[in-house]
DNA sequence: GCCAACGTTGGC
DNA sequence: GCCAACGTTGGC
């Protein structure tokens, strides 16, 4: 570690293929997936939290930590996808509820996710506050997705690994269809 | 700046 | 448990 700290780093938005999910018209909503393993945090586990509310901590990819701390804005809509589940499914439906702040966990040497290199003064890792919706009506499981050419493009199995993605508002209404959800 | 080694995510 | 994809690290 150099003694004189580097700023964090930050993708060139302008020209990086994410450039169109970090800009917005005035008041236009944007929607997103946050993976979770169900054996670690599931959808249920939100919906029972105080104010069915969480904070999205741990996040330790400079991508998806990228679209935590400015892609990622009040009222945007937000998949709960469950990862590591048989099958893989997007189960629920939540909203972003405090915009990006830096993620406390990775200051703290005790926790999983220490990370050295962050500091409150210069942050590296990010989160937001997601409040549950509603659960879907029926799971949209990873292989409906994928048989699903209107999913085709999605990020989710377009770029794996990443824990948050963006979704397009046309992928947004083709899964809400497939789970029979109505918001 | 290149790139091989390594670590992580997450599907299967 | 295996492994593909890909980000990060560090030698040079």
């Amino acid at each position: 570690m150099s003694p004189a700290k580097k700023p964090p780093k930050s993708m060139p938005y302008e020209q990086g293929k994410w450039a169109h999910v970090f800009t917005r018209k005035p008041g236009e909503r944007r929607y997103w997936l946050v993976k979770s393993e169900p054996d670690v945090f599931s959808f249920d586990d939100l919906l029972a939290a105080p104010k069915k509310t969480t904070c999205w901590d741990s996040v330790r990819n400079s991508g998806a930590r990228n679209f935590l701390r400015d892609g990622m804005k009040k009222g945007d809509l937000v998949f709960y996808y469950h990862s590591n589940a048989t099958p893989s499914s997007i189960v629920g439906v939540c909203k972003v509820v405090r915009e990006g702040y830096p993620d406390h966990t990775a200051f703290d040497s005790a926790h999983d996710y220490f990370d050295p290199d962050s500091d409150p003064d210069t942050p590296t890792w990010f989160m937001v506050d997601v409040q549950a919706v509603k659960k879907l009506v029926t799971p949209v499981a990873l292989p409906d997705i994928k048989a699903e050419p209107a999913l085709s493009e999605m990020a989710l199995v377009r770029v794996g690994r990443l824990s948050v993605v963006p979704v397009t508002e046309a992928e947004w209404e083709t899964v809400l269809r497939m789970s029979g959800t109505t918001l």
